[in-house]
This record gives C-alpha cells, structure tokens and sequence, in this order.
DNA sequence: TAGTTACGATATGTCGG
DNA sequence: CGACATATCGTAA
C-alpha cells in the first residue's frame, strides 16, 4: 500500500466503458519492469452552450448517469458554457450526434478519456505514480504525475518474416533479445555430405526451431512473445507486411495472434484517409516501423528499401538481385535450404536494429513521444500534439476548444519567394531566421485565444495589432508561453548535446504555424495563420531593404532566407565576418524597433547559414526571368570546409537519370572549381552516343496511384508499368505496380520499356535533347555558349 | 491515429491551322 | 505543326 516512489514511461494507452464508470489503462515501462495502470470509475467531460440548456436536459431525460453544471468557462464565440459529466465516454459521442442533429455544437466530446486525463495533468510521456493499489504488475487508481526526464531502458525486439511470393508464411525471425530464434515451416532436411562440407562452417547464434505447422509457428510465437516480453517490436513495414500476414495466417489456420501484454490480440484499426494503411495497436508494446521513425525523424534515402537504407547508413547490406530474383532465392533456399533461408531472415533483424541503433531512432521516438504528449509509435499526429499542449492551457485562460469545421476552409498564402537574379556569383551570403513561424509566434503573440480576447480588448493597450485587421490580446494567449518553453528545452537538448530531443522539439514547434492552418485541426483559421505568414512576408521585404542600404544586393530569398550577394570576390573568413556582423545588426535593429515602435519583446533571430565562394541562380528554362527554388553553389563554412550544394536542380531530384545528375554535377563542379568544361560537355555527349554510359539511363519515378487510376493520360512510368505487369502476368508471377509503388525504365526508340524487358534499342537522342540539353543549356547560356555549338562538329574544322 | 503553400520541369492530350 | 492547358512528379521551405 505504502508506493516508494515509482516512475514510468508510458508505452501504450486505452480506455473501456465498465459498469462502474469509464476505465483507463496505461502500459509503463519502469526500471522495475512493465507495470499496468488502470484508473476505474473515471467521469468523461463535454461541454454545451448554456443557452442550449433546455434541449440538453431533454437529451438527458433517455441518458442516465449525466449531470449538468454550470462552469467559468466559455466558447470561442465568448458564450457562458455548461459541463456535462458521462459516466461512460460512449454516452458523450451520443449525446453529441444527438445535439448535432439540432444543430447544437457538443465541445469536446472527441478527446479521449485516455488523452484527457493526461494532457490536464500536464504528462506527455514520463510519469511518476503515487498512491494507489498494487497487485504484482498492475496499479489501480494511483495518480499520475509529469516526470519529464524518465526514461527507462526498453526491452527492443526486431520482427521479420519470409513468405511465398504469395504470402505464405515460411519462417518467422526475432532478434534483439537473448532468444534469439527463427521459427520455420517444415522440418531439418538430412545434409548432404556436398552442403556440409562446402558451405560455411559458422555456428548459428540463434535457434532454428522447425515447426510441423504455421499453427504451431504462431503458437511458439505467442509463447515466445510472453516469456520474453517485450516493450518494443521495431522491423521494416512490420505492420503493414510482417504484422499484417502473421494476423491473416492466424486467421486462416484458426489460431490466435496474441503479441500484445497479458497474451492479448492486436485490435486492428484502419487509418481514416490513407487507403489500406493499418494501425496495430497492441495492449502493453508499442510497434515502431523503421521507414515510418526515419521519415519522422526527416531522414532522406534514395528509397526506403531495407537493403537501400542500411547501405546508405551502415554501409552493408545482403543484396540478392532485383525482387524477382529475391523472391526466386527465398523460395529455393525454402525448398532446398532451410538454415540458409533462417539465416537470411535473422540477418534482416540485425539491420533493422542496427539501424535503428545507428540512427538513434528509439530515442527519437521516446523524445517525441515526451515532446508531443503522443504515444511514441504515432507518428505524424501534429493536429493531436498541439491539442495536448493548448487544450489544458486554454481551459485555464476560461475558454473550451471550438469543434473541427466552425471555421469554412479559404486559402492562405504560404511563404514568401523573392525573385531571383540569375547568373553566376562570387561570395554571396545566405542569413537566415531560425524557426521564424515559431520566433513570429513568440514575438507577435500570435494565439487563438489571443485574436478572440482581442477582439474586446478593452484598453488599447493591451492590444497587438496584426495584419489583415487583426488583434491580439497582449497578455492573455497560450501559445507564445508553449512556443518559449519548448524553445528553451531545445536550447538545453543542444547544450546537451540530445539530437534526438532536440530534432523532436523543432519539428513539434514548427508544426504548430502549419496546424493553424489545417482545416481538420480545431484550430484552424486563415487569420491565424496568415498573421503568422504575412508577417513573414513583411519581415522578409524589410530585411532586403536593411541589407540593401548597407550597399549589398539581395539576390534571391525564401519565406525565411536571404541570399546576399556581397558584389565583390571576398576571402571565406571576410564572407563569413560580413554576414555575422549583418546578421547581429538585424536582430538588435529588430529588438530596438520592435520595443520602441510596439512594446514587443522581439524573439526575431536571423543567422548565417552559408557563405557561397560560387553560387548559380538560373532562369526558368526558355526565359530570361530568375527561377526559384533552383539553385546551386560552393559553399565554405566558417572552418573553410567546402562543399557542393544542390537545391531543386536536377542533381536533387531522383526523377532525373543518374546520367543527367551526373552531367550536372559534373559541368556545374568543373566551372565553379574555374577547370575546363568545354571538353567535359563535348565528350559526354560523345560517350553517351557510343554507349558508354548506358548504365545511367535508368529513370526512376514513383506511381503514385493504383494503374488503373490514371485515366487522364498515360505518362511513361505508367506505360512502363503497365507493361511489367502484363509481363509479370503472362510468367504467372504477382503483379508489382496494380496498387503503385516504384517503377524502373529505360527509354527506347518504341517508348519507355521497363527494366524487366528491355528489348528495344536505346534512344540515344531522346537522352541528349531531354536529359542533357537542357541542363547544358542552362548554365552554358549566361557564359554565352551552347550545347548545340559543343556538341555539333563545325563543318571545315577538319 | 488528417501540418502547410510555392514552384518548376516534362510529357501528354486537345485544338486550330 | 505549334500553342496551350493540364496531369504528374518531386522539391524548397
């Protein structure tokens, strides 16, 4: 009964309606183990416009066990509100259709009895426990209270599975963990004297269990599941391929999947928008997908293949061909070597953790889920996360959250781009605002509850003056409070040299200025939003003028960056002094105006992000007018390293063939380092011409909708994978590209043909005049020359 | 278990000559 | 045939 004090992270959330009242269970992970948190007898809360008050009761006359009481608190339309009290949550979503159909707005009755307990309590993801009734692992009715800096060691372990070609299951494969194993269909073939001498004489680190049946697969699976017990199931796709085909072999020989704590089943949701997109929440263990945690941590690979990833960042992979190839490999290996297909199969699991390992991205998930208030398997969740944060600071300031949809959806602008001047460049400087939605949130005091109390705001004041009309309240607001604390924890993760927590605390906060502008986020308003952007257009059209009058050019700018062209060919240390002292006078310039002009404490704060030795701004292609968002450079940073910088260009894009990124760089590398680059261009077309370089003619472009959804016209990635498919058809293997995904091909002189048949001959000027040329053209034509003048030989040269 | 707008390039398909 | 609109992809920030 007497609790020494307890602290645990919460790994996965939950909530029933019991007999007695709502229920809410939490899954900890404590230094002591997992522990289950049930809290009974929980009372759900909505609330109804007091005017309404009549219709309610006539609702709650059919609904027992709800109370009204009258509450200091009102809606966005500063309307006096009543709390209606559920004993069951289920009850709330009722009475909300209900009243809905009236007409009448029910708020909150969306936020789950899970969610609501914790974002009040001010908990994210660390907590500590007090009081309460303990009974071996399980926890009742204790409390909960913030412990931000927990953070347990979890128990991690990595998931894969090899099928058939048609999802049959063959062997399932688990690492990470002092049972090691691999469960495979089938039984041990007697060797042969030829394989056991010639093949390698490793000893297997795991266990290779065979098993008689995939249902006695899945039941040594569950077992193992239990006696290891596990925190944390990572793998690659796991849910929507390893998860998925384990629930439906389970389903098809009458066994139950039970991964979850307790030997409880998944409970299997679909996502709302995304078609065919599962969720496996599973009772005590949170599921982490390694493409999922990399793209939230906004790592960029050239694909997220397993085998394409632990390249880039392990430098190792287990390549076996194309994916026909590999499906051909697992299912003779199945037939003719089992160990060899155990061994593949575990060797997937020990990159998915090396991988995660190396890319920190446990920790990133654990930091997030302590940032965002989200259970750490959720990834995405902006809408959710900024929910958690304001809900509970904005009850406090008096108000209850609007409903989704009281504001109808109108566009908004977006950053602003400055035209660009094209042409080459010695020393241009590139300053720009650090988190600048977030600093003009701070500065501005941007803040939902801020543009209603601003609306009567009394004295004058106590007003800020926004663009477009808008107001807001100088001292009452919820977000510039949210935005500096979290601000402040980045500034000490740095310090602390915590890149998981502090990544994780910068993508939170610049997701806020974006959620005021989703139409789906409660929140969501153009005015907001746009206070925030327009002010970004203002700052950034006053900082050309700053840098202007100091004798410098501002060349090109975007939403928070400005390219300063310093007019003359500076050392590295001189570029990098001029764009320091710049910059530091900007922000005392902004702070002295801000304070005098406002009574604005100013958290504007621009930087240097890059000196440019050479910098190449070109035109949109057939015009003499700067383009945007394309650019490229030699960029020297303050310790003089140098590097080549690609942005938008097709160097950057990876719908470009190799042979035109490589030209690109090539060409751009050759003028900027001041070597010849005339011979380049007129040999690589030549080499390209004769063949040389077919290897690089491969486009890659991603289908980004079912084959058969492009009705419209038939660009040539789908041409290419139609045909695959009636190829793959016709050989009787799956079809690869009917739900989208990633085609490869060459272009021929009878069309793109895809890199499964590549019969025709090579069109070798569609790779000149499409690929080559207008890169060449691009950057030759400022310097007076032509692709055309390059590669044409001149008549009477010889 | 839904953050955003701004921008550019190519290929396709239609229309009028 | 070229002008033009639009579909599609991928990217910057």
């Amino acid at each position: 009964m007497t609790s020494t004090e307890l602290k645990g992270f919460i790994l996965t959330r939950h909530w029933r309606d019991a007999p007695a009242g709502t229920e809410i269970e939490y899954w900890l992970a404590t230094a002591a183990g997992p522990r289950k948190v049930v809290l009974t007898s929980r009372t759900s809360v909505a609330f109804v416009a007091s005017r309404h008050r009549t219709a309610v009761d006539a609702e709650l006359a059919a609904m027992p066990g709800m109370q009204l009481r009258a509450l200091e608190l009102k809606t966005f339309q500063r309307e006096a509100v009543l709390g209606v009290y559920a004993k069951h949550f289920r009850q709330l979503g009722r009475l909300a259709r209900a009243l809905e159909a009236q007409g009448i707005p029910l708020f909150e009755a969306d936020v789950r009895p899970h969610d609501r307990y914790l974002m009040e309590r001010f908990i994210t993801a660390g907590v500590r426990v007090e009081g309460g009734r303990s009974e071996r692992a399980t926890i009742v009715d204790c409390k909960l209270k913030p412990a931000p800096e927990f953070r347990p060691a979890l128990k991690v372990v990595s998931l894969d599975i090899e099928t058939s070609q048609n999802e049959a299951l063959y062997s399932i494969a688990l690492d990470g963990m002092p049972e090691r194993v691999v469960f495979m269909l089938g039984e041990a073939l007697p060797m042969r004297t030829s394989e056991a001498s010639s093949g390698p004489d490793e000893p297997m680190a795991f266990s290779l269990i065979y098993c008689s049946s995939r249902q006695v697969m899945l039941e040594k699976l569950n077992d193992w599941f239990e006696r290891n017990d596990p925190d944390v199931v990572i793998g690659w796709n796991v849910i929507q391929f390893d998860l998925r085909v384990l629930q439906k072999t389970a389903d098809n020989c009458d066994v139950q999947l039970l991964l979850g704590r307790e030997r409880r089943p998944i409970e299997w949701r679909t996502h709302p928008g995304k078609q065919g997109y599962l969720f496996a929440p599973t009772p005590g263990r949170v599921v982490i997908d390694g493409i999922d945690a990399l793209k939230a941590a906004v790592w960029s690979f050239p694909s997220f293949s397993l085998e394409t990833v632990s390249q880039a960042l392990l430098g190792e992979g287990k390549a076996i061909g194309d994916a026909y190839d590999k499906m051909a490999e697992i299912e003779r290996r199945y037939q003719e070597d089992k160990p060899a297909l155990a061994r593949y199969n575990i060797k997937d699991c020990e990159l998915v953790l090396r991988i995660f390992d190396k890319a920190k991205l446990l920790q990133f998930a654990m930091e997030r889920a302590q940032a965002t208030g989200l259970q750490a398997d959720h990834f995405g969740g902006s809408i959710a996360a900024f929910s958690h944060h304001y809900l509970p600071r904005m009850h406090r300031l008096g108000y209850v959250a609007p409903n989704v949809g009281e504001i109808p959806s109108k566009a908004y602008p977006g950053g602003y781009v400055m035209d660009s001047k094209p042409g080459f460049y010695d020393s241009v400087v590139v300053l720009d605002y650090k988190s600048l939605y977030p600093s003009i949130i701070r500065t501005f005091l941007v803040d939902p509850v801020g543009l209603v109390e601003g609306l009567d705001a009394g004295d004058p004041a106590m007003r800020v003056q926004g663009p477009q009309g808008t107001v807001f309240s100088r001292d009452r607001h919820c977000l510039p409070e949210i935005v500096t604390t979290l601000w402040r924890a980045r500034d000490e993760a740095k310090q602390a040299k915590n890149e998981p927590l502090s990544q994780a605390l910068k993508l939170l906060m610049n997701s806020f200025a974006g959620v005021l502008g989703a139409a789906e986020c409660r929140f969501f308003n153009p005015a907001l939003v746009s206070a925030v952007t327009l002010r970004g257009h203002e700052m950034m059209k006053r900082t050309r003028e700053f840098v202007e009058k100091r004798g410098y050019e501002a060349i090109y700018g975007d939403t928070d960056s400005i390219f300063v062209w310093l007019k003359r060919p500076h050392t590295n240390e001189a570029a990098h002094a001029v764009a320091a002292s710049l910059a530091a006078d900007i922000n005392d310039w902004w702070a002295r105006g801000l304070r005098a002009e406002q009574g604005l404490e100013s958290f504007l704060e621009i930087e240097v992000d890059t000196h440019y030795k050479k910098f190449f701004m070109p035109t949109i292609r057939g015009s003499e007018v700067g383009s945007k968002k394309r650019y490229a450079g030699l960029s020297a940073d303050a310790t003089g390293k140098e590097a080549m910088v690609y942005r938008g260009l097709e160097m950057a894009r990876s719908d470009w063939t190799p042979l035109a990124r490589q030209f690109q760089e090539g060409l751009l590398s050759r003028i900027f380092q001041g070597e010849p680059y005339k011979p380049f261009v007129t040999d690589y077309a030549k080499s390209t011409l004769a063949g040389d370089k077919d290897a690089l003619l491969i486009y890659r472009k991603r289908l980004r909708h079912r084959l058969d959804a492009y009705l419209v016209n038939v660009p040539p990635q789908v041409r290419a994978a139609r045909m695959a498919d009636e190829h793959n058809g016709r050989l009787g293997r799956p079809m690869q590209y009917q739900k989208g995904g990633w085609i490869e091909y060459v272009m021929t002189r009878n069309g793109p043909e895809p890199l499964e048949i590549r019969r025709s001959r090579i069109d070798y000027e569609h790779y000149l005049t499409r690929q080559l040329q207008p890169i060449a053209d691009a950057i030759l034509q400022p310097l007076g020359e032509s692709f055309m003048a390059l590669t044409t030989p001149r008549r009477g040269l010889f």
